[in-house]
This record gives C-alpha cells, sequence and structure tokens, in this order.
DNA sequence: TGTATTTATCGCTAAGTGGTTATATAGTAG
DNA sequence: CTACTATATAACCACTTAGCGATAAATACA
C-alpha cells in the first residue's frame, strides 16, 4: 500500500508537470480551439517544431491529448476537456493571489505616505 | 496584453509546478490534516529539515501555505483548501488513465490468446 | 550568561529537462 | 525512382532544482 501510494503520488506529480511549462499551456491552450498539427503549432507559438513535437509526444504520453495521423501530417487534440477545469482553478487560484498582492503593495504604499489623505488635486494652471 | 498574457502564463505554470513535486503533494496531504511545524514534517516525510523548510517557502511564497511563528517554531497551514479540489481533479484523471490503461493490456491479453472465449471452468474435484 | 533547540539559508552535487540543430523516417507528388 | 514535405528522434547545451550537510540566526531554558 505504501508502495501503491507512492507510485500514484508519482503519477499525480506528473501530471502536474505537464502543466508546468509555459509552452505547454499555450499549445493546450490552441488545441483548445480545435485539432492542429504539429507544424502549424510551432509556427503559432513561435518555437521548433522538434520542440512542439517533444510536448505533443509527452502531453499524449499522459493521455491529456491524442494524434490523428493523417498523411504526413499528424493532427492533436484534446482527449478530455475537463484538463481546463484544471486551469481555470489554478487561473482563479492566480488571480485572487495577484489581486491580494497588489492591495497588499497598495497598503504598503498608503503607509510609506502616512499623511494627508490628498483632497483635491490643484488645477492646472 | 502580450507581456501581460506571458507573465500571467508564467504565474499559472508556476503554480501547477508548485504541485508537480512528491516531496510537496506529501507535504500539502499533511498539512490537510492540520497546522504542523517543519520539524514534524522533516520526521513524517522521512527527508531533511533543510528540504522541508526550503519546500515550505516556496509554497509559501506562491500564498498555498502561511507560516505562524510560536517561540523557534514555525507552523505551517494550507491558506485555502480549494488547493485539493485542484489534486482531486488530477487524481481522478489519473484514476481514469489507469484504469483505462488496465482495459488496454486486457484487451492486448485477450487478443494475444484469440480463440474459445472459455464457457465454463472444469469443476475443482 | 551559556546551552540547547528550531528554523532558515548557504554551498554543493546530481539529475532532469526545455530548448536548439541535425538527422532519420515516412508519406506524397511528379 | 526522385524530390519534397511533415514528423519524430538523437545529440547536445544551458539552466533549474531536489536533495544533502554545514552553518547562521533566533528563541527558550538553565
Amino acid at each position: 500500500m505504501d508502495e501503491l501510494d507512492e507510485r500514484a503520488l508519482d503519477q499525480v506529480a506528473a501530471f502536474f508537470s505537464a502543466f508546468a511549462v509555459p509552452t505547454r499551456l499555450r499549445i493546450l491552450n490552441t488545441l483548445r480551439l480545435g485539432e492542429r498539427n504539429v507544424g502549424d503549432l510551432a509556427q503559432a507559438l513561435g518555437t521548433s517544431q522538434a520542440n512542439i513535437s517533444k510536448h505533443l509526444a509527452l502531453l499524449a504520453r499522459l493521455g491529456v491529448i491524442a494524434k490523428r495521423a493523417r498523411g504526413t501530417s499528424a493532427y492533436y487534440h484534446i482527449v478530455d476537456p475537463r484538463v481546463f477545469d484544471l486551469c481555470d482553478l489554478v487561473c482563479a487560484q492566480v488571480g485572487r493571489r495577484l489581486t491580494s498582492e497588489i492591495a497588499a503593495r497598495d497598503a504598503l504604499l498608503r503607509s510609506a505616505r502616512p499623511r494627508t489623505p490628498r483632497r483635491a488635486r490643484p488645477s492646472r494652471p
């Protein structure tokens, strides 16, 4: 059971790491619009074909996307759109974090300039 | 806007990478039970105190956990339990993947032994 | 005061990986 | 068959990082 737990933990970590790379997030975000082949993705994301191919292979190995060979081209598509629930959750978390960060920075600035809550600005001549 | 998008993407990727390491998943899983200090976590997870401290600092920097200093000890706790929704989603994905993998392996075995859908087993004497 | 305890940080190493270029493979068109 | 196109893979580099031990810093306790 400890052994199994270890395996499962590695699997979960691997799944998370699939989403831990900006390029892969961009790939998934593009595939959200529909099936794309390797070359188009490479051009769209501004990186090499080899790089895209490697990332696609990894995502396919994890079962996040699937390949459909058509002639010499390989079209990839999202297998289970539930993966976007993941991204939405994280985006929400990041969003909250950013707003709280801004609030904190704001409070800091306010406390640095402690006095005179600035009534009206003098009008420009 | 492209610049902002890039920043946001990095943030999201960083958030995912926080969960992409088995040790950090174990930390979060332990903190799920309640507040813990560094030494206890190190002992519970069987790793060095320095390692745990580093992981905790990272998770705290991302806003996933928070520190409460008490004497010379530092107690950490989950900030927003919604992070476990994330883990549950991924665990479900991994679970589905494992079952489909088993099914595929099963089908492979069945096709390797192609004939005789094996009616009844001879009864044991 | 000094001693013990707890945590944070530094320096380091080994391993993993995202990116590149170059090459191999496999379809397609002529 | 040859040339071309699209993808996958290999070799490599640069960088990050998970882990360790050692040490510093801070607090509690005698």
